[in-house]
DNA sequence: CTGAAAGCGCTAACAG
DNA sequence: CTGTTAGCGCTTTCAG
């Protein structure tokens, strides 16, 4: 029990050979069952563990898995990547796997530190996200040969599916058309958009759900009437939903939750009415929306994180050279439907009123 | 160029021996200048880079910090670790350090984490969040030598500064007093604070700040009347606060913008005219209160980030075991004042009207 | 100030 | 199925 145990002292303790030791842990299958239960136990007992730089020089592999951590943008729709990164760091913990984690002030920057990372980390795979039209990224790992998964679609392909990488994302699209049929079934007919200017794929796949759900129902979606693409704060949604609500809007789905806080606050302006339904829909379901009684698409991102981290792992397993298909996994986005406090968001029936100083 | 270039081929091709490349980067005055100037340059044109398990290996660090993530709370006041996250990452890089991720169900799990990752990977140092009263974590990590700092005060402490371990926090309570003051400048006399349940060491330092400020104001705080403990929420807060309304306050400092933001709905709620200042300050400075207009108190997070690191690295090298006395950092939060859009958190006056569906 | 030797803990390859 | 041998890349120790 003096110190930290290791193979050899290990293997002397029990009298077989460090060999035995490892195989016993790495590749049990090769043990004798007579030495292995004789083995394993004592192995467990000993509370010896494998040290990962051994390991690591041995194998070039670390047993780490890395990613970018951006900053946290507007942080409002920023929680989102928290929920994210805690439901990775639990899925690559329960397979045996970390999380390190590092930064970069553009995509350039992140090439260069994955690079890094690489040849002087051996760190297994990448989870890359955030992705984008035109994503030098990809082009760099597929060229590179390093294993990674996206969480985003390759927004440049034609057919995502047949991308030549893994990804993993959620289908806006679906959501926001779900969350446009919630409305039209509440009897609106002219539903607006109000989202980011087009050219993002995330948002213009929000946009796509929207005009989807809108002429399936045989209603027209006057895309140029009703959808605006503004910049992504409250402030801007709240300007751009009085636009569209001038221009006969009667309930709008939004790209985002900020946006949407600013669109309610925008409709509430003319419709003071405490009681009245508030026809406004965000996205992502932001902890946000959720104190302050905003419906909203969540996206299931502890799935998306789960599945991120098995793709890669049959990343890692199948095939060195990436000769196995790679997998793309597309996830149903979920309506939260919410009856906001009237009081929080928005007019409340005129009380007593209280004490001024 | 075949290749990775390892310590000896590159030393091969400058025909110096490996050694004088080692010392040339972590050794450099060991090195004749004469030689220095010649390998230097050819390291850094060779794009050579030491390899960290042989390094790691030899050295037994690992140069990897690495913390607990939290599942985020709430998420509305969770963002705050969001930053400091983002923040820490940055400061661990710019001085070679990488951030390891891990989760834990609780406290116990946490040293179980450590304790493995100490053994197998060679973490350097730990940053522990959230302490709170009789944290057993610091007991743990003391007793092990483990080089750790805590971004938070060791609350259980007679002094925190002579706590016999590293750490960094936000004066909260001087946040609090300032907001107190900001108030009682705009006229305010009865003013209440809205936190949580007493026994948590935030909780009771931010209120602390309010009762000083009013004490020092020669204000009695009516203690038990104006101040109000309830669960961290927007539905708690709306309560709260509507019942140190009818109390009597005029005016509400809040341990938490979550707090804030329901005590702000139940201002309006008894204050329908949309010009009147809000006499509600919240905690965190989240998106959220940004969003809203909410005025709160701004932790420096990106400080505490830079200064967990720095303590970190003072303590590897200052002394094997802590002989060094451990440094302690307060630093002040800051009020930021925002007046809000009357139309986002509150009573619009009446305008056209919208169409309806 | 520079070079040679040794070994950190582990596993892949091969011989028994 | 088991044991031996070798070596991953690096730094520390010690001799020149």
């Amino acid at each position: 029990m003096a110190g930290k145990p290791t193979l050899v002292s290990l293997a002397r303790e029990l009298g077989v050979s460090r060999q035995t030791i490892s195989n016993a842990l790495n590749a049990p299958h090769r043990v004798n069952v007579r030495t292995l239960e004789r083995v394993l136990p004592a192995i467990e007992e000993s509370g010896y563990r494998p040290h990962v730089a051994g390991r690591q020089l041995r194998t070039r592999r670390s047993r780490n898995l890395a990613m970018r951590l951006f900053a946290s943008a507007d942080g409002i729709n920023g929680a989102i990547l928290d929920r994210f990164l805690h439901a990775l760091t639990e899925a690559a913990q329960r397979d045996g796997y970390r999380l390190t984690l590092f930064t970069a002030p553009d995509d350039e920057g992140e090439v260069a530190a994955i690079d890094e990372l690489l040849s002087t980390a051996d760190i297994d795979g990448f989870v890359l996200t955030s992705t984008h039209h035109d994503d030098a990224r990809t082009a760099w790992l597929l060229e590179h040969d390093v294993p990674f998964v996206a969480f985003g679609r390759p927004w440049s392909s034609e057919d995502p599916f047949e991308a030549p990488h893994p990804w993993v994302d959620v289908d806006g699209g679906s959501g926001t058309s779900d969350a446009t049929v919630h409305l039209l079934e509440r009897g609106h007919r002219r539903i607006g958009f109000l989202g980011w200017p087009a050219g993002s794929g995330v948002g213009d796949d929000r946009r796509g759900g929207w005009q989807r759900a809108l002429d399936a129902a045989g209603v027209d979606p006057a895309t140029d009437e009703l959808s605006l693409g503004v910049e992504d704060s409250v402030a801007e949604g709240a300007r751009g939903a009085r636009d569209l609500f001038a221009r006969g809007a009667t309930a709008l789905v939004c790209a985002s939750d900020s946006l949407a806080i600013g669109a309610v606050a925008a409709w509430r302006q003319g419709t003071p009415d405490a009681s009245a339904e508030v026809p406004v829909i965000g996205f992502d379901d932001t902890p946000v929306a959720a104190a302050l009684g905003l419906s909203s698409v969540r996206q299931p991102i502890e799935q998306v994180a789960e599945q991120t981290v098995t793709l890669l792992l049959k990343r890692f397993t199948g095939g060195a050279g990436g000769t196995a298909a790679p997998e793309h996994v597309l996830l149903p986005a979920s309506l939260v439907l919410r009856t906001p406090d009237p009081h929080l968001l928005g007019l409340p029936p005129p009380g007593p009123g209280h004490p001024r100083p």
